[in-house]
DNA sequence: CATGAATGAGAGTTCATTCAT
DNA sequence: GATGAATGAACTCTCATTCAT
């Protein structure tokens, strides 16, 4: 391993400590907490030296997205035990809740979040967000060779099945569903994927 | 026209060239550049004079809020005209949908943006909320009892209801669905109402 | 009476209840809760007329001072009634602490808070701090003409005992007192004055 | 010296050009003149930077208080040398007097100004103010175990040499004291601390 | 590599005061 | 005589960022 080598692991690893300080202090403090400052301090160094290892805030964010990413990817790989395409595919609703209410920071930056923070629409970054559309797109496509799924469109059906839960994580995260008393919110989450799973399939 | 209700009007008229230049500046700039002094810049007052019409920045929001809850209400109204329940029904998604993508900073505010602005007044405040989910609840009650749907708990159905129509307007704001052509939006939007609609539907 | 001179009683009038609210604010809420519109607010009228008034601010700080100094001398007459000059001067120690003690936002106004509020140095003002100061100094002299006290300048013992009194209200008033119980503070006073009192007579 | 010294001292430096601003303004214009941008011109820096030493303005006020404080103990300590506790006590007056007149911001800060300012602290930093009173009251215990005091409680004793000082020093010191001609105004002094011994002596 | 020191820009808010009506 | 409307001038404080060392 060459010294150049070398450096770069130590960079990463830096880069990696500032991020995991980042997300502690989002996941403990919420977004706003999340200072340049709060960070350094956090892992015990100056806020100049963030900057050597991230062009600025933005830029950490950024990073937190793509880890965030990372992991719902590696969530979602998990379903693909189940061969059955139709129960995956109600599985995959389901882990896609928990996910996004086990990390509601994440889910929030990753799904959430104001563009502007993170300029959503440039294409790189949206690299891994599309990766995980591709794959439940994937699974619908397999849902309706398999006759499961009434025809349709498959963008149209992947938009809705993502669109279902998306929509019950995100009123959650951001308090918009109080009327709904918290101890039943589990059951009422899969209520809400059965009701639409029921009723998706295909009538004979 | 007495001088008193003359001044009523004219603080009226003020409060709401004070929050019209507030929605533009979310519209055009985003939440965070919506501050007391460009507010006050885009109506050319101090920003002092803000204050003499509002108590603080929160009571603009909420009264933002306020008025978007009550212009989705009206919306609301007009699919009362349908008497079919079920086709009603799927006229409501389709405007909530288009509430939505035609007014995104009220939708925004009203659904998105982090509670903590309007945290204290989550009771006063969710009246507003609560009336359209209870609208909408009727609607999906009326289904059940005319026979279309089937039968389930009624807070599934409409949680399941709301969070499709949330889930596609929420993403589409906030950047998220950028996989999916812009011009073909629209067309998936009502593929993927009618998706749920035809699939929800009791089979006999 | 003519319309001049009704009109002149009527701006007393106003006079008086704005100097009312402005006392009332200062006993209620503290020095820095007494502005103009809070002020304007307990009298129900706008801040501008408050200035139709008093020029200012500092105005009205000074009218109430006046009036507090006018209260005090009507304390201090009261101790006329004690004939014997070394019985009154204890007496009047004793009025004064318990004047300061009673009314500490008029005594802090009159005595402690900063001359840049009210231009202190300008004669007129003290014309009627003088007076107090005057009245003690009668009362010192003729303790010392009934051969009560130790003959000296009379100037001196004047502010000796004005000090005490004095030093024992303010330091109470801007609580620099804390380490004596409050339960004992009366009993303190009264030690500390016939304490001087009585160390002061003349030894024969 | 090492670098970590040096900074260190760099640092107190810093924070003691503050303190100097802060005083020199409270000195020339008032209380209310010392903000936190008045202080930042004063040194030529940015009212940013003022935070870099300073948590915020109330530690500015609290330390100028110690410091204020530990100069009074100082000068209390020197009065130590004379061994007769009645002399001293006599000596302990005018050097108190003393301290005001030539610190009559510190004075001020320390026993005069509005509580608000230091109120959490309370305990904390009247340690520092209980020490120069404790002391005093020691003087006063020796005084009586020497005969010299008309045996009384040393708390009034203490209080009523504490407030004859302090009523002196804040009658001048906020301009209550302005009958007495100014060049007098050390005779006065002098001779009221003289008339409060002399008759305050037990007679034999 | 790391950082201490510094800052410009800006936030929300409050106040005494003025003036046309 | 009364006031609604307006404002200039402040206030404290926070943040992302830069740069010489």
């Amino acid at each position: 391993m060459g010294i150049a080598e070398r450096r770069e692991i130590d960079k990463e690893r830096m880069r990696g400590r500032i991020l995991e300080a980042a997300m502690k202090l989002f996941l403990k403090e919420g977004f706003e907490r999340v200072t340049i400052r709060a960070i350094a301090k956090a892992i015990e160094y100056s806020p100049a030296t963030i900057y050597l290892y991230f062009k600025d805030k933005n830029e950490i964010l950024f990073a937190l997205q793509t880890i965030g990413f990372e992991k719902l990817y590696k969530k979602q790989q998990d379903v693909l035990t189940i061969k059955d395409p139709w129960k995956r595919l109600r599985q995959h609703g389901k882990i896609y809740v928990e996910f996004a209410l086990k990390n509601p920071e994440y889910y929030d930056l990753m799904f959430i979040m104001r563009g502007s923070v993170v300029k959503m629409k440039e294409k790189e970054k949206w690299e891994s967000g599309q990766r995980s559309y591709e794959f439940l797109k994937e699974n619908i496509r397999e849902c309706m060779s398999a006759g499961y799924l009434t025809q349709t469109n498959e963008d149209i059906a992947t938009f809705a099945k993502w669109s279902l839960t998306h929509g019950m994580a995100s009123l959650i995260i951001r308090d918009r569903a109080i009327m709904l008393p918290k101890e039943h919110l589990n059951a009422i989450i899969e209520g809400a994927l059965d009701f639409m799973m029921e009723s998706i399939k295909k009538k004979e």
